[in-house]
DNA sequence: CCTACCGATCGGTAGG
DNA sequence: CCTACCGATCGGTAGG
């Protein structure tokens, strides 16, 4: 049972959702106390004794960032029952996040990745923490929808190539603001999960090179199985 | 004929030099003029001195490493004859850049693009401009390579899907460290151009249906044509 | 949650 | 290319 929040709390809420905003668009670094303070109304000392240290704030932002981006993207695509599909609503909540959020400072996370990738720290810890959970999960999404006999070959590449994709369509939408990237995305994501399909006509008639079996796993796997 | 250097221009190079490795770490904002004195061994305003403001250093920055990825990648790429064979090897050596950058801020324009897409200005606008040279390029090596009828389909697409790997394989290398995603990202690289391949046996054995052949683009353009 | 302050560093300038 | 300086802003603290 969720307890009434107190005032401080709320207040803390409020900060953080305008830090999320802030943080996305001049990064977590660039954010500053002082601008955050003024952008949310009031003085620097009363932001600043919500969280102590600037690092605690970085650390907060991120983890509001997360609650948000699990409460849009993560939990209603979990909802979905079979395992493919519901990787498939994973990746169309994933753009539509990356639409939303075109004029707000883009994927949080591509953008903390990348700005914190050379800072140690325990900022960069929960960052690639994060990260690491969002593999995890992709990676066991696929090894369902393949222990279900949906999808064959090395999901740990397919993971790979979806996450690459996911994460390339952002920076380059965040540039160029083109949304028929969106587009070209969806499609690249839809055509490369029909080649990991088991029950496509077309695919149980096409030949292989031993080549593309290899790459695939089919063989390795076999081998090993 | 290359005119000798001045001792101006020679200390402006080793600074920018510098400047480019600080910048990829720790972003072309976060680079100062002051550490950047105390790196390369001068006083501050002996720095300040050869770019007058600190755009014109940050543009300055971003253009010597252009630079030097044209030295390292593009150059080289362009001496191969065949078109998509200079394709493979602009992908091959933009791997290695990204290898060897592992411990020195990555992809460099990677960083800046996402740096800097929430900040209008004379940088947003080079970044911009380089990266879309890049599009273009790889654009029209893919064109070529579909007009000497070695790959066939939507080559729009097709780009759009090399630049993705490429930028999404930078940001998940950069955070990870893990040199294995290296080849997994050039297995799909090899993986997706073998699948529009014109020569390969079975591929053209390959049936099709119908919804990957709008995708691909070969009904509209036979339309078109 | 505020006012008032700290030392450090920022981008930038004067003058040589 | 230097020393010496400017106002502004940084993260953070004292005291209430």
């Amino acid at each position: 049972m969720p307890r009434r929040p107190t005032h401080a709390e709320r207040t803390r809420a409020d900060i953080l959702e305008v830090a999320v905003r802030l943080a996305a668009q001049e990064g977590l670094e660039g954010l500053s106390v002082g601008r955050l303070a003024e952008a949310v109304g009031m003085s620097k000392a009363g932001v600043f004794a919500h969280f102590g240290s600037k690092e605690s704030l970085q650390l907060a932002t991120v983890e509001a960032a997360f609650l948000q981006f699990r409460e849009e993207v993560v939990l209603p695509a979990l909802a979905v029952q079979a395992p493919l599909d519901r990787m498939r609503e994973l990746m169309d909540r994933y753009f539509a996040y990356l639409a939303r959020r075109l004029d707000t400072g883009g994927c949080f996370f591509t953008a903390a990745s990348l700005e914190f990738d050379d800072r140690p720290g325990p900022v960069q810890e929960k960052i690639r923490q994060l990260l690491q959970a969002r593999n995890m999960l992709i990676w066991t999404e696929l090894q369902q929808a393949q222990e279900a006999g949906t999808i064959r070959g090395d999901v740990e590449q397919l993971a790979f190539e979806v996450i690459s994709l996911g994460t390339g369509t952002a920076v380059q939408l965040q540039l160029t603001r083109d949304r028929a990237l969106l587009e070209r995305a969806r499609a690249a994501f839809v055509d490369r999960l029909e080649r990991s399909l088991v029950s496509a006509a077309t695919e149980t008639a096409r030949p292989e090179t031993p080549a593309a079996q290899r790459r695939r796993g089919g063989r390795a796997r076999a081998a090993r199985g």
